[in-house]
DNA sequence: ATCCCGAGGG
DNA sequence: CCCTCTGGAT
C-alpha cells in the first residue's frame, strides 16, 4: 500500500473514532493486565462478564493471590482456557508482589517474564496503561493487515514490524485501537461489511466473498 | 505443531 | 453443526 494511501487509511479511521480505547473493563494497570491475560481466544464481552464480580473481590495483587487459583476459577470458568488462566494470573500475581511491588511494570522483558504474557500481551498493556507507541497485532489486527494490504505478513511479529514502520508518527499512539475495532466491527473475519466500510475504496480485498 | 476451552453467532 | 474470540507455553 502507497504510503499516501496509508495516510488517508488512518485519517479515516480517526474520523470515525477521534479517541479510540480498550473495549475492556478495568480501573488500574493490574487490572488491565488480568483481563488482558484472561482475554486470549475469548471476547471482551465474556472477560468483561467475568471480571466485573472478580475485580470488587480482588481488585489487586495481593487480594488476588489471597483468593487463589480455585477461588479465582469460580469466578472465569465462563471464559476459555480458564484452568491455564488461573494458573498463570495467580503464578503472575506472586510475581508482581515478589518483584515489582505489587505493581504492572512498564517495561516489555518484565512484562514477558509474567506467566501468560507474551508479545501481545505486554504490547496491549504498554500501550493501554502506559501509553506507549506499540501496536498488539491479535486475530484481528493479523487480519485486517494481511487482508486490506495494509500491511501484509506470514507472521504476527512480521506484520507488527510492518505496521511499526508503515504508520505515520502521529496515528502511532492509537492505531492499535483504532485497527482492532475496524477488525472487530467492520472488517469482520467471517462476513466481512465492505459495504459499511469507510476504507472501501483504499483496500486491496474489497468485497471479494461477495 | 499441539494443547488449553467456554460462550456466542450463523 | 461450524467458526471465532485482543494467545501463550510446550
Amino acid at each position: 500500500m502507497k504510503k499516501s494511501v496509508v495516510e488517508q487509511f488512518y485519517q479515516r479511521l480517526r474520523e470515525n473514532n477521534p479517541a479510540p480505547t480498550t473495549e475492556l473493563a478495568y480501573a488500574t494497570p493490574f487490572q488491565l493486565l488480568i483481563a488482558v491475560i484472561l482475554s486470549a481466544q475469548a471476547t471482551d464481552v465474556g472477560v468483561n462478564k467475568a471480571t466485573a464480580r472478580l475485580f470488587p473481590v480482588a481488585p489487586d495483587a495481593a487480594s488476588m493471590l489471597a483468593l487463589g487459583e480455585d477461588g479465582l476459577r469460580d469466578y472465569i470458568k465462563t471464559i476459555g482456557l480458564y484452568r491455564t488462566k488461573a494458573k498463570n494470573v495467580i503464578a503472575t500475581c506472586r510475581i508482581l508482589l515478589e518483584r515489582h511491588a505489587g505493581e504492572v511494570p512498564a517495561d516489555r522483558a518484565a512484562l514477558e517474564a509474567l506467566p501468560g504474557v507474551g508479545r501481545k500481551t505486554a504490547n496491549v498493556v504498554l500501550n493501554t496503561a502506559f501509553g506507549q507507541p506499540t501496536i498488539a497485532v491479535d486475530t484481528h489486527i493479523f487480519r485486517l493487515g494481511n487482508r486490506t494490504g495494509l500491511a501484509p505478513g506470514k507472521t504476527v511479529v512480521e506484520v507488527e514490524n510492518k505496521l511499526l514502520r508503515v504508520t505515520p508518527r502521529e496515528f502511532l499512539k492509537d492505531a492499535h485501537h483504532w485497527l482492532i475495532l475496524h477488525g472487530r466491527y467492520v472488517c469482520k473475519a467471517r462476513q466481512p461489511a465492505c459495504a459499511a466500510c469507510c476504507v472501501y475504496d483504499l483496500c486491496e480485498f474489497r468485497d471479494k466473498t461477495a
